[in-house]
DNA sequence: CTGATTGCAAATGCTTTGCACGCCA
DNA sequence: TGGCGTGCAAAGCATTTGCAATCAG
């Protein structure tokens, strides 16, 4: 993890008044030791894995800390789950592919769409302050060759997929 | 209401060996009696005010089958509830604009973003089934005029502002 | 008739909250 | 020491579901 990400939270604590706590400090350390998405139930779950005692609610209550400090964004991936991007400070602008067969989430930048809704966005009269592009797409390499590894991987997994409450 | 739409769910009921009841076409009526969008409780006070009958539970199941039907789409406003939106037979391609000040949705549609969008799609070895771009931004006539019609009129309805549960 | 559909209420699943205790500043 | 933060369990909300009665075809 690095280190301006702590700083920023730290900043952030000071600022309103708040207090570093073992809990927010191993929350913080998890989300940002991978650049994975994550539901609250897979950080409390990776975090009982790495032996730390936060509880749900806690869990929580620093999502929304984070959030509000920017450190993390809320993205929807249609599986009826709010789910995490701790991404968005490497990659502001990036946007998420979701591939229907198999829930495979894709990301992508591209700062000719990002012009392209700014000038759109703008010409409404409006500024734009947060953006997200949503694509649902079916796999290619499934429709055409009959199999796909990302597909197989996500039955392993029981994974959930997209547009499918449980 | 356009005919088009009835026959579309008449046809998918037929197909699936389901049935046409007075509640299914109720809702169809008031759901296309306008194009504005609509969480299930907004829908069941429009039906509460049109005098009809039908219950919670048949009109979240009727929701799920114009769903599957395609008649409508579900779009994220952030606000902790499904929102649906009737207008996509009308403008199959067009996104939305939330402004965070008032709430307000603004629908557009842009072929070259649509365009640009296929490109990048297909580039990572998919292909689009459907996409949304959801733009939050602020209101520039808020920002610079200190006032904006929409807020007031949101202010009003005490509607429910987006990124806020509750 | 037969099976799809409905309404009701109970259940579900995710998220939030009230409260008493503990701990950071 | 004064609050903020935590854990727990209970509460909240939107949505789904089991079931018996009802209705469409």
């Amino acid at each position: 993890m690095e280190a301006a990400i702590r700083e920023r939270l730290d900043n952030f604590i000071r600022r309103k008044g708040l207090r570093q706590t073992p809990q927010r400090d191993e929350i913080l350390e998890i989300i940002f030791a991978s650049d994975e998405h994550f539901t609250p139930d897979q950080l409390l779950e990776r975090l009982r894995i790495a032996g730390t005692k936060a509880s749900r609610a806690t869990v929580y209550r620093t999502l929304s800390l984070l959030l509000e400090a920017d450190l993390i964004h809320e993205i929807e991936l249609g599986d009826g789950q709010t789910t995490y991007d701790p991404n968005f400070i490497d990659h502001p602008n990036h946007n998420h592919l979701v591939c229907i067969d198999c829930g495979k989430v894709v990301e992508f930048e591209d700062s000719h769409l990002d012009l392209q809704t700014e000038c759109l966005t703008r010409r409404l009269g409006y500024r734009a302050v947060r953006q997200s592009l949503r694509i649902e797409a079916t796999c290619e390499r499934l429709r055409q060759g009959g199999s796909c590894s990302d597909l197989i991987a996500a039955r392993v997994k029981g994974k959930r997929l997209p547009n499918r409450k449980k």
